[in-house]
DNA sequence: TAGATTGTTAATCGATTAACAATC
DNA sequence: TAGATTGTTAATCGATTAACAATC
């Protein structure tokens, strides 16, 4: 792994693609494949998916291509994909229960440890076979179990709040699914996902279809 | 509106941000804003928010900034908030039950008139409100109840299908949160929401704090 | 009017694409 | 070896930022 210097955002959002693609290459059987088949795969140029992976080094071999099974496991590596991640989630409503259900189903590279919720009646019960603590023990609870990511899927009124307090527990990083930007003073990663935001620009879309 | 030409979609994704921050500022009771006190509250630069705002129209007024309630108002026209959305669920799973409490609490632009999935001990139930038909039926769903959007929130290997069905049911768009890329031959928008690729690149930052 | 702030053009910066020598 | 395809540099393209004249 060469990767001096900042490497640009744009390149990191691609990383997990290919990832995608090469696991679906690996399932199928293939063995090998070039810049240019993957580029027809995925929609990226040859030129990009080449520039992209050589920020981190040249996994390739010229004449030949990319070793599926090589490439893959480089950039889960890169990624970070070779533990597994504590997770707690904060707010235990619907959004909180898929996003755990999707967690325990789909990856061995991340486990819910546990859900936290104000609401008295929900304290107490099991969902996915994970238990949902009070949100006051939060702070009690990472400092005795500690947790890599919090996930927050609160209402954007208690968002800051629970994103303070995961991140004076030592949370290594936040997953905000709150229509907020996190107020972030330290330098702990915030990876945000604004639904509405995201269908917002789905309706322009549908409304500008000349604009695709 | 001028708008002539094609806009990059860079800009386009911004537009809900500024929507959020307007209608934060309105119903904090806050009349005008400069494109300077916009900026340190979204962070983007001023140059750049006035730069977004001229691709649409010339919404300010030298030397006193812009009206909240009407530029609030000129974005939602511009994304095409006029109008009632109406979607289906495709996938009535704890995603796509998640999506359809999210749409009915959040938004009076959004409704989801049905829900589908295959499986028999969901059919029939009602889930918010809202019931779940058999997959088998959406095609004469569509027909029956001309539809906006079209939600997937199933497995990756039965998105395709859905989505085709969708298309062929003569949706407007598709917000798709299967891990796929869709194949889609004609013109119909599609947002994606790959969520295990948002949190693989979170895992990146986490482990690479220097890059932030 | 004087001060503030926009709208817009020009300059800069960064990301993508093209090209090709290196080499498997 | 000949053919294929990478790694990498250079060229292009587009997006962001800076600057300032226009004007409320």
């Amino acid at each position: 792994m060469k990767q001096e210097g900042k490497i640009s955002s744009a390149v990191i959002r691609r990383l997990p693609r290919y990832l995608r693609a090469l696991e679906d290459l690996e399932s199928s059987g293939t063995e090998r494949i070039s810049s240019g088949e993957l580029s027809k795969l995925i929609g990226y140029t040859a030129s990009q998916i080449r520039q992209d992976l050589n920020h981190f080094g040249g996994f390739g071999q010229q004449g030949y291509g990319y070793n599926v099974k090589d490439l893959k496991a480089e950039i889960g590596k890169i990624l970070g994909l070779g533990q597994k991640y504590k997770m707690v989630i904060v707010g235990s409503g619907r959004l909180g229960q898929a996003i755990n259900s999707f967690i325990s189903s789909y990856s061995e590279n991340f486990c819910v440890t546990s859900l936290f919720d104000v609401k008295e009646d929900l304290i107490g019960k099991e969902k996915s076979g994970v238990l949902i603590r009070d949100f006051a023990d939060l702070e009690d609870y990472l400092k005795n179990n500690p947790t890599d990511i919090g996930v927050i899927t609160v209402t954007k009124e208690s968002a800051q709040n629970a994103c303070d307090k995961l991140m004076a527990g030592g949370v290594d990083g936040i997953w905000n699914f709150a229509p907020i930007d996190l107020e972030n003073t330290g330098s702990t990663p915030v990876e945000n996902v604004h639904l509405s935001d995201n269908l917002h620009s789905l309706v322009y879309y549908i409304n500008h279809p000349e604009q695709i």
